[in-house]
DNA sequence: ATGGGGCGTTTGTGATCACGAAAGCAGGTC
DNA sequence: GACCTGCTTTCGTGATCACAAACGCCCCAT
């Protein structure tokens, strides 16, 4: 029920139930840009006091997964262009290398994997379904992702997603595509025939593609 | 009297504070590897309470400044040499981008500002001052990206940093250099030519070098 | 000497409260 | 009608406390 893989999963901690949560609701686009949250709010939905609540919030927002105004009120980022570009330029920085390095040991069972969990994607878009098309997307790169040995890397990466989660849910929402993703069958080719340029390319165009529709 | 430049300085809120002057002892390499923290402990030394040192601790393990066992200790972080060699690559590859990027913005005055503090750098390993020379080595760096006007890529940079910082220390502890930073002049060089290529390599080396000694 | 058991101490966690500031809202004025 | 001026509510911050788990230390038995 949680996919989001932890370096150790442990304890029933309370913060860490609540941050988990809420970092999932932000990385899928859940919450809309400029979502507003409180402290009470969040302790209320998950049955917890201020406290926990405090510590997941506090986390999120080192992550950049929430930003807190100068009054300390908690919010889902709202991100400039500017910010859009460099969050995409980091992506295609990160994940570029981080499939580089997993090309070596992919093996046709990852391959069948990325292809299966590819058709969810179709599936979601098909649907309309923007929170499943970001997950299952995101699923997809992390799976090829897992496999380059690099947890430091992948942490950077899914930091970067999780920045754009309630941005990409407002884009997705507004350009109502119904073609299933492109760059991802390109990918899977790469990865096939061991074409590391080729597998460059299609990941940094896959992970820079939708942001050229965001000129403004 | 911070260095570290903060996206918007305002309130003397306790947790910040406490956080602000924790993240610079261990960016610096004021804490060696390993060393061990209570949120008691930092509550006395900054003469608040553990509430305020929770945040603040909070926050430096989201950022991977600190790490918390599976009971909730907290220590620096020991790294392993695979991890290491990772955020060696991700300097590399976030550092050689803001360089470019900051390469067309980079006048006289910033070549100057530069020289300056390459000068201190030197001082700083004279003197043996390890974490003077991780200070200036680092706020050589920073002052160069600063110019690329990408302030998540410096986020993500920092973040790097601060998850050596206590590994650096201990590095260059064990290994006594006289010599003074080589690349930097490298750095210098190229930005003086406006030769984009010899940059990227020059950055790309100086932020890989250290990591040779450590084959382990 | 060395390994194991027991106990006092230290530590992180979560709940609760007081406080001050910010935000939202109403009513009144220009 | 728009704007400002109060007031009321809501919010984040920091302090304090109870609790359970862990750590560390000493002592003893082998």
């Amino acid at each position: 029920m949680t996919p989001t893989a932890k370096s150790s999963d442990s304890l029933p901690v309370a913060h860490d139930r609540v941050y988990r949560s809420l970092r999932q609701r932000v990385m899928y686009g859940d919450l809309p840009p400029g979502h507003a949250l409180t402290l009470r709010g969040i302790g209320k939905d998950y049955e917890v006091s201020m406290t926990p609540a405090r510590e997941a919030v506090r986390r999120l927002v080192a992550e950049g997964a929430l930003t807190l105004s100068a009054s300390g009120r908690i919010s889902t980022p709202e991100l400039s262009s500017e910010r859009i570009e460099e969050l995409a330029a980091l992506r295609a920085l990160i994940e570029v290398e981080l499939a580089s390095r997993a090309l070596p040991r992919a093996h046709m069972a990852l391959i069948e994997r990325l292809q299966t969990i590819n058709s969810a994607v179709s599936e979601a878009v098909a649907h309309r379904d923007a929170v499943g098309y970001i997950r299952t997307n995101l699923e997809f790169h992390r799976t090829l992702y897992l496999r380059a040995q690099a947890p430091a890397m992948l942490a950077m990466a899914e930091t970067v997603w999780l920045q754009m989660g309630p941005t990409m849910r407002a884009l997705y929402g507004k350009l109502r595509r119904t073609e299933p993703p492109h760059y991802h069958r390109l990918i899977i080719a790469a990865l096939r025939a061991g074409d590391e340029p080729g597998l460059r390319l299609a990941v940094r165009t896959d992970v820079t593609q939708g942001l050229r529709l965001l000129a403004t």
